[in-house]
DNA sequence: GCCGATGTGCAACTGAGTTGCAAGACAAAT
DNA sequence: ATTTGTCTTGCAACTCAGTTGCACATCGGC
């Protein structure tokens, strides 16, 4: 988990025509250094002492959201899970795969899905895929304790 | 909107291994009624006066999943979305469209979305497409005022 | 350094969904 | 038909991610 540069911290910042406060570049930091999605309360976490406020890190998200640095990855139970925007396309996110054993989530980044086939009348902009079944670790439960250790990422 | 006999849908829950209820029944001719996917608000709103208590619904139809007469079709606005089960394959349910204009959500129940190709180690047992875009009444903005008749169905 | 536009923190709120529990309804057996 | 045990229902109170209003603080262009 390499803590990127403050500098390019910054420098992504403005390019995204956004101020630089401190609030902000601490979330970004976190968020580049996830392995995966992450929730707000686990960027909190990640940040320890030096976490703003609750309310900041959801504002300051929504302002990554409408700068293009950050997308909303998926949505689970009732919590949104973020992640930085470069590692998605454009049209579709990589798709995600929770497991219904152990609850864990993972990004498939390697996954190529096709992209819907047109329907008459609809402009298809984006596509969210989420895949749900048995992830490696809860294949063969004879022995693994994966459910011991649910952690999404 | 032809309203299902009430020997068919009591056939259904005890085919479902489900106790036959007066909440039951209303709730699944509810169900069954709908054009599309509907919310636990919804189904309390067409049922009126007959509608059983909030948390009755919500178990309900949690036992309805559990009997598999009913999916929960998507998440919006962090609200499920609920619909009979024989509107969808075991596998994959049709994709739900989004527009990002005027919010109304569509089952697109004609689309073919291909399954995810296999990934090493995983197993994909149930695959769910959400696409988003612009929906055929907003997509010609000029003369449309879809967005003043927002609805999900 | 000043100042208007933006961003932040706090506290209180929202609203879908959940929980505990007492009372009621179903259906199988008598 | 009545009993009986189990499953369901309704109510009230709760949970918890996310939001809102507002006063105060900070940014960055001048």
């Amino acid at each position: 988990m390499p803590e990127p540069e403050l500098d390019q911290i910054r420098q992504l910042l403005k390019s995204g025509g956004l101020r630089v406060t401190t609030p902000r570049t601490t979330v970004l930091q976190a968020l580049l250094a996830a392995a995966g999605p992450v929730t707000q309360e686990q960027i909190a976490q990640a940040l320890g002492k030096k976490a703003p406020n609750k309310v900041t890190i959801y504002r300051t998200l929504e302002a990554f959201i409408e700068a293009d640095l950050v997308h909303r990855a998926f949505l689970k139970d009732r919590t949104w899970y973020f992640e930085p925007a470069h590692r998605c396309s454009q049209e579709q996110c990589h798709p995600h795969f929770s497991c219904t054993r152990c609850g864990r989530t993972d990004c498939l980044t390697e996954m190529k899905m096709p992209m819907a086939p047109p329907v008459a009348g609809y402009i298809v902009q984006h596509q969210r895929v989420q895949l749900e079944g048995l992830c490696p670790r809860c294949k063969a439960p004879l022995h693994s304790s994966a459910v011991d250790i649910p952690k999404t990422g």
